[in-house]
Parts: structure tokens; C-alpha cells; sequence
DNA sequence: CTGAAAGCGCTTACAG
DNA sequence: CTGAAAGCGCTTACAG
């Protein structure tokens, strides 16, 4: 292991190349005005001395940050693992995309209340904040939404508040992929498992588009809402349960999330019933745990790459002060074994 | 949304306070040298003028970054979601400790080769790297031995080379503690499914823990290897698969991960076995989608947030040029229901 | 205990 | 096309 007694500047490297210290500043951040063989000659030197520019009196002096802070909201408790799944492939798709362009994603994960930090911007750290997680710590939300009205540069996937600058899901568009695909494998009767209370816009969303897919094939909706402050998977078992109890017929159910979905088709399993064929069942998600079930879960996935894309884009224009084109990012059906053909002729009850 | 004209700096402190710029500096550094009184009133109009440090200048000056690297490594074709979730939860843990110490964390999740990159500490935006994610991904792995080499700072979860800073869970108390709860349960005739040809030590480890406890239970140990190139479901389907073709009776699987469990189980309850009752099955990682199965999963769990803690805390001592007494994260069982007790005198064949 | 001043390693007008 | 020089906003010897 070579280590250097001092570290290497950009004297060094001009040093080196035989020309000044802004010629190697010019040459390395691209400016076409140096001749082309000044600049290779330069480049090559650089990388031979293992010359790297030094990011931090970069950013002082130029003012670019080039660094997006991204929050996972948490639940107030802290712990991390209840987090969705899917959040977590929302965090990965938000730092390719923003390597892609050239930028460093600073990642924290917020969720006691005096932890809460949105001094990014302020200290100069990132050039704003893109906010994602659960949206049921209250707290947090108003915290960044508090944040976002003081000037901060935010963006959210899912916010629960229409005065943040979201990116969401074709949540309607979703819904209805689901009915439709449910319909056409002969499930005439679905029932929708949701939280239509929580201040998750995308559920509100996803109903809505459950609505109206239903009755464009003139089927009657049917709202089975779930029990608050529980997790999601409990959440699904007992609308399972309750839909069972209530003794109406139904043979799908359209959950607004996978971990709904997985929960109720738990229940329905451990009742006797088969899924698929006297249920099928579709979810909204495409989280992991589904694809591995023992029965795999149908599902509506968000275009991860897309939504990555889109919120890096959006805080770009903000920053920029434009507003970017795009904020809805395409879903689509992935089709699993619980959505398989139903049984023929039989509408299940309790 | 008030937005200031000019960024606020230390001498737009300085002058409310009536006093230089080197004295904010020094208040706000926590400087003891300062008087109480001159540093309260000093922090009291930081605090209401909104003023932040500048992280930029404070790096450049005092050469500190207070930042960490973290890498996830992924499949090289970058699809990040056949990450295992217990990296994401890593990930959290490491995150979280690091705030904790005041540091932060730039994350990117690393798969392409030709997208590697290490040069965080030469571009000085980070003291050094914590490289964690699947081992399959030789071509990164190997480039990041190459950095530490160099004299990079690098700390690892489960490197798959030992000349790597390693971090790991305590894989052979973890291996005991499974195969005496499953004989503690009534399981006689446990057999062991993992991947011992893959560059995961902490496999190795776990089997090794699995052999002692069985050799000091009197017990034969029994290996199922499993297949290359798949993912750890399908290994763990196939494996299970394997074990009832074998004809050998067996009435529990102790697992190398979650994921190798979560398969084995599938395919033994598709085949009428009971989970738990004809097979008892134990796996490792903790992984949330073991929790929610539709028999949830008893599991080892290493201790996540310890897990964070010592991976920052090898950081540090790393930069610092010590070395940190601690690399061994504790671990513990969780009983779920796929161990609960066995079915009495019934050893199941295929 | 506080201040005046130097300097971290860059970027970028300005001049040639 | 290239260089000399100023300056980003801090931290930190040095002097008092």
C-alpha cells in the first residue's frame, strides 16, 4: 500500500502537465476552450498520478452541490424493518438514477420525532431533499411539508399532503389493470381491501380506479376497509376475515397493497379456500415477499426505474425553478399464480 | 416561503452578535475556550438567523468529511432488487449509526463493472467505504479488495475475502442456538441446506456451528448442498426437493438464510407435509418476509443495529489508524411458528 | 477569552 | 487558447 505524503492537487498535476493550475481546473471539469491535446495530455496525467478533484473545495467555491438528500421516513418508533419493502427498491431506484447524472445521494432514515433534520440544503450538504417511507408518521410529514413552505427543495413519492411536490404512481391506471385482468380470468365478483382513512393519497387513488374499472363493466363496487394502527399484513388478514364473516358472496379481492394482499390470502388459505381458483387475488406493489409467497402474488408494479428517474428529474427543475413535465410514473401487471383462472361456476361465501 | 438574498454566512453571525467571525467559528464548533455567555448568545442568533455551516468550507478547511461510503453491491446486471432485504436492513442499521455519531452517509448501489467506483476518499467526499450486498458479485468484490489494497479505507459485511476488514454475525453461536432449539423441540434428524462452494464465509460458519452442535448432541450432520446460479428461493425449493428424493428420513432443515428456508418450505408444504409438525424449519438473516409467511419462519437474527454500530465504529477506528476491539455481531433466536414442536415418533421419509 | 490574518484547493472572471 | 489573481466560507495557528 503506497500512501501519499501529501495529497495530491491540481498544482501537482499542472506541475506535471507543464501548464497552470486553471488549465488543469479547465481541462478536468470539461471546458471545451482548452485544446483538445492540452486536455488529453492533462487527463492523462491525472489518472497516472491517481489525481481525483477534491469534491469539498469544489462545492465551495463553484456553490454546486451535485448531492440530493434522500429521507426514508420511518415509523416515530424507529424501527426500520417495518418498513415496506417497497420503499427500499423506491431507495435504490432513487440513487441509480441520480448517479446516472452525475450526483451523490445522501441517505438518512428519520423517524423519532426530535431526530427529524432537514438542514441539508441550509448546510449545504444537498440541493434539496427527496422525502419517501411510510406515510403514517404524521410528525415527519408536517415536518418536511413545514420545510418545503420555508423554501427547502422537496420532493416525495406518495406525499400525504397535495401542497408537496409528489411523484406518484398511474395508481388509477393500476387499479384498473387489475380489474380488468381479474374480470377476464372469470372472477366476476371482486371486492377491494384498502384504507381509505390513512392519509395515503395513492390508496384514495387506487380505490377510485377500482370504482370506476368496476362499474365500466358494470359490476358493483365493493369497499372492505381495514382496521387503523395495525401492520398492513394484519391489516389484510382481518379484512379477509371480516369479508368471510359478512357471508356475501366474492371471489377476488384487489388489495392496495401487496403486503394487504399477502395477509388476506393467508387467511383465505388457512380457511380452506384456494388461491387461485375460488379467490384470486392481486395486489399493488410488486414487493418482493410477493414473488416468493408460497402462492405467488399477482400484483401492480410501479415502473421502479421510472419513478427513480422522476424524482431526480423533478428536483432538478425545482432546484432550476421550472416545473418538470412528468410526475405520474407507469405501472404494470405482473401476472402470478394467484390470479390464476377461477374455478368454474362457483362464487364463494364464508 | 421566504427565501434570503444572499446565503447567510459567520460574519452575517459575527455582526448581529457583535463579535468576530473566529469567535462564531468557535462557538458553533463547540470550542470550550469560548465563554458560556458569548457562546449562548452567539448559538441563540445562529439559531435565529437559520444559520447552518457550511459543510462545503468546513471540509475544505479543516480537511474532516465526516462522511462514510456506503456501497451496495448488486447483481453485476444491477437489477437491485434481487438484493437480499437483509442488506436493506443492514443498510438502515449502518445509516442510523452513523447518524448517530454525527456523520453522514453517501449510499450507491454498485453492479456494472464498468460503473464501479471507490474513489470517494481521493475526491475527498467520504473517510472510507462500508461495502456490503451479495457476494456473487465477483468483479466488485475483487475491485474493492483492489481499493483497500491501495489504501483505501474499507470495512465489510461478510467479505467474501478475509483480507477485506470484515464485519460478521456470530454465524457459529447463531448455527447452535438453531439446532438446539429444533432438538429442544423434539426434531431428531436435522439436516442442513446452505451453499458452501459461494465466496460466503459466513455460510461456512454457519455449517461448521451446525456440525459442532449436532457432533455435541450426538447427532449426525447432514449437508444439502445447494445449486449454483439460482436465486437462494429456488436453491432452497430444490434443495428440499433433493432431500425427499433421497428417501432419508429427516424431520427438520436448518437453513443457511431465510431466503434457502422460505423455498424448502414451499416445496415440502406443496408436497403435505406439515410446517411445523413433520418438519421444523430454522433459517438465518431475520429477513421481514420470513415474518409475514404463511408459516412464519423461526430465524437467527443477528442484531442489526449492533451490526451498524460496529461497522462505523471499525470505520473510524480504521481512519484513525487503530484497530476496533469489536467484529462479531450478537445474534439471537426468534421462535415463529415453523418450529414449533414436533410431531410426536414421526421421522418423515419422501 | 477574543480578534486579525493566513490559507484549505478549488473555479472563474479578467487580461492577454 | 492560457495564465495570474481573486475569492468561496470556513478553521486555526498566532498574537494579544
Amino acid at each position: 500500500m503506497v500512501k501519499q505524503r501529501h495529497r495530491i492537487t491540481s498544482y501537482d498535476v499542472a506541475e506535471a502537465a507543464g501548464v497552470s493550475q486553471s488549465t488543469v481546473s479547465r481541462a478536468l471539469s470539461g471546458d471545451p476552450i482548452v485544446a483538445e491535446a492540452t486536455r488529453n495530455r492533462i487527463l492523462d496525467i491525472a489518472r497516472s498520478l491517481n489525481y481525483h478533484i477534491d469534491a469539498a473545495a469544489s462545492r465551495t467555491r463553484s456553490g454546486r452541490i451535485e448531492t440530493i438528500a434522500v429521507v426514508m421516513v420511518c415509523p416515530e418508533h424507529e424501527d426500520v424493518r417495518v418498513l415496506n419493502p417497497f420503499h427500499y427498491g423506491l431507495l435504490a431506484a432513487i440513487c441509480s438514477a441520480a448517479s446516472q447524472r452525475g450526483l451523490e445521494t445522501i441517505v438518512s432514515f428519520q423517524g423519532a420525532r426530535d431526530r427529524l433534520k432537514d438542514s441539508y440544503e441550509q448546510g449545504r450538504r444537498a440541493m434539496g431533499i427527496i422525502v419517501i417511507g411510510t406515510s403514517e408518521n404524521h410528525t415527519a410529514w408536517n415536518f418536511f411539508r413545514n420545510s418545503a413552505q420555508n423554501g427547502t427543495h422537496i420532493v416525495c413519492w406518495g406525499a400525504p399532503y397535495d401542497d408537496l411536490d409528489w411523484v406518484r404512481a398511474d395508481n388509477h391506471a393500476g387499479a384498473a389493470l387489475a380489474v380488468e385482468h381479474l374480470l377476464a380470468q372469470g372472477y366476476k365478483s371482486i371486492a377491494y381491501v384498502g384504507d381509505n382513512n390513512c392519509p395515503q393519497r395513492q390508496f384514495a387513488e387506487r380505490y377510485a380506479g377500482y370504482v370506476t374499472a368496476m362499474e365500466q363493466a358494470g359490476k358493483t363496487p365493493r369497499l372492505i376497509e381495514v382496521a387503523p394502527g395495525l401492520s398492513r399484513h394484519e391489516q389484510g388478514r382481518r379484512a379477509a376475515q371480516a369479508l368471510l364473516a359478512s357471508g356475501q358472496a366474492f371471489n377476488a379481492i384487489f388489495a392496495a397493497c401487496d403486503d394487504l394482499a399477502l395477509g388476506a390470502m393467508a387467511v383465505l388459505e388457512e380457511r380452506g379456500l384456494s388461491v387461485p381458483g375460488d379467490v384470486g387475488v392481486v395486489g399493488f406493489d410488486g414487493v418482493r415477499s410477493g414473488a416468493i409467497a408460497v402462492t405467488p402474488l399477482s400484483t401492480i408494479e410501479p415502473d421502479f426505474a421510472a419513478a427513480g428517474e422522476v424524482l431526480v428529474e423533478r428536483m432538478l427543475a425545482s432546484v432550476a425553478g421550472e416545473v418538470a413535465p412528468r410526475r405520474r410514473v407507469p405501472v404494470s401487471l405482473v401476472v402470478r399464480e394467484s390470479s390464476a383462472a377461477a374455478a368454474p361456476q362457483k362464487a364463494t361465501a364464508a
